[in-house]
DNA sequence: AAGTGGTCTAGACCACATT
DNA sequence: ATGTGGTCTAGACCACTTT
C-alpha cells in the first residue's frame, strides 16, 4: 500500500502523542519527510498543511514547521436545527409561537445590527419542547429591510430559525454563549424557578453588509452543550 | 494572474450568497468547473474540498457536488490558555492558588474519568484575575496516575491549566458548556452575588485511554464567550 | 541570497455509489 | 458498467522571511 496523506499525518500525531516531537520541535522540511516516506512532496504538504487548520502544527516560510507550543485546538461545533437537535433524542419535537409583532427597531437593536432610525422589525418570541418539556425559549429579531417576505409569513408552524436557515442566505455571523438568570417571563415559559442559571446563546447574522437577524436563545435548565477537542 | 483555488472558492460563495446557486442546487463537476475557470482539476477539488470542511458544500461520489441544504455552519473557537487570553486585553494576568490536596478520587470523579477504586488525584482550587477583578474560578483534578510529576509540583506560580499544555500531550478531550448558579463559596471567589448565572466550561482531556484531568472552569459574572460563524 | 512553505499543473489511477 | 470525487505524482514556479 502507498503512504498517504493520512498516514503522514497519523505518524506526526504519533511522535507527537508519544513526546518524540515535543512542542516547539522543529520537524523536518517537506522535501525531507516526502523522501523518508517514499512519497511525493505535495504529500506531506496536504498533511501538514490539515494540521495546521487543526490546530496542531504552526508552519512558517523559511523557518519551517513546529509543533504548536500552545496547543490552541479549535473545538468545532455544529449549528443545527433545533427541530432536528430534538428529534435526534428520538422525542418528538413541538413549537409554539407566543408572540409577534412589527414594531420600530429599538435603540440597542438598531446598534446591534446598524439599523438607521427608521428600521422596522419583525420580532418573534417562540417556545420549542422536547415532547412535552420546555427546551429552549427564542426572542428574535428580524430585520425587515432585510427579509421583507418575513413581514406576510406567520411563522405559526415553522419556527423563525428554521425559516431563515432555509430562506436567506447568509455571509457572516458570530455566536456569543453566556449565562443569564431567569427573569419570571422566562422561568414561567422554561418551568425553570425565577433566577435559574440559564445556558444563553445570542447570535446575530448577516448577508454582505446587511444584518439578518438577531437571536436570544435560552436552553432550559440544566442544558450543556457539547463539543469533543 | 493566474486563477487560484482561492478565486473558486470567493465565485462558489458568490453564487450562493447571490442565490444563483441555491441550497440543493447541483453544481457543475469538478472537470467542467476546471475548464470553465480555465484550471487544472486539483485546483478546483481543493477549492470544493476545503468548502466542505466549512459546511457549505455537500459532496458524494457519483452524485456530485451540491450547496448544503442546511448549512450547518461550524463554529470554531479556540480554547487559548487564560493567562494569554487575559494579557491580550492589555491587563496584567494574576493568579492564585486557593486550594492543593492529594486525595483518594471521589466517586462522580472514578466514574467520569474512568479510574479504579484505588486511584488518587490532585485537587485543586485556584483563581485568574483580569488585574484586580476575578476573572475565573478554575476546580481542576488532576489524575496522578497519568501525571506523576503533578504531585511534587507546587502550581503556586503556574497554573494547572498553563502548566499541563506544556507538560502532558492529549490526545482526546471535551468540552460542556453550561451555567450554573454560584454557590456561596464561588460567588465569594468571584466577587458576585449568590445564585447569580455564571457562564461554566467542563472539560475532560485523555491521553489515549487513560484520562488526565477534569476542570470545571466557572467565568465571572457576564462574562461571553465569542465566536465567528 | 537562500531556504522554506504555498500553490499549480497535467496526467494517472483508485474507490465508491449509482445505474 | 459508469461517472463522480479522492488521492497521488513529479515537476515547476512563486512568495515570504530570515540571513
Amino acid at each position: 500500500m502507498r503512504t498517504g496523506y493520512q498516514d503522514i499525518k497519523d505518524h506526526i500525531l504519533h511522535q507527537i502523542r508519544s513526546n518524540v516531537w515535543t512542542p516547539g520541535t522543529l520537524l523536518p522540511g517537506e522535501i525531507d519527510l516526502a523522501e523518508s516516506f517514499g512519497c511525493a512532496r505535495a504529500t506531506v504538504s496536504r498533511a501538514m498543511r490539515e494540521l495546521v487548520d487543526e490546530g496542531i502544527l504552526e508552519r512558517k516560510r523559511k523557518a519551517g514547521t513546529r509543533v504548536k507550543s500552545s496547543p490552541t485546538r479549535r473545538a468545532q461545533f455544529a449549528i443545527p436545527i433545533i427541530r432536528t437537535e430534538i428529534e435526534d433524542t428520538g422525542a418528538p419535537y413541538r413549537y409554539d409561537l407566543v408572540e409577534r409583532h412589527v414594531l420600530p427597531a429599538p435603540n440597542w437593536l438598531r446598534s446591534r445590527l446598524d439599523l438607521p432610525e427608521s428600521a422596522s422589525v419583525l420580532h418573534l418570541k417562540c417556545m420549542h419542547y422536547q415532547g412535552n418539556t420546555p427546551y429552549q425559549f427564542e426572542d428574535r429579531w428580524i430585520n425587515l429591510a432585510a427579509v421583507p417576505q418575513a413581514e406576510s409569513y406567520a411563522f405559526k408552524d415553522i419556527g423563525p430559525n428554521e425559516w431563515l436557515v432555509q430562506e436567506v442566505p447568509f455571509t457572516d455571523g458570530n455566536l456569543e454563549f453566556s449565562a443569564t438568570n431567569a427573569t419570571e417571563d422566562i422561568a414561567a415559559f422554561l418551568g425553570a424557578p425565577v433566577n435559574a442559571a440559564l445556558f444563553t446563546v445570542e447570535r446575530t447574522t448577516w448577508l454582505a453588509d446587511v444584518s439578518v437577524t438577531f437571536a436570544r436563545l435560552y436552553f432550559a435548565r440544566d442544558y450543556k452543550m457539547t463539543t469533543r477537542l
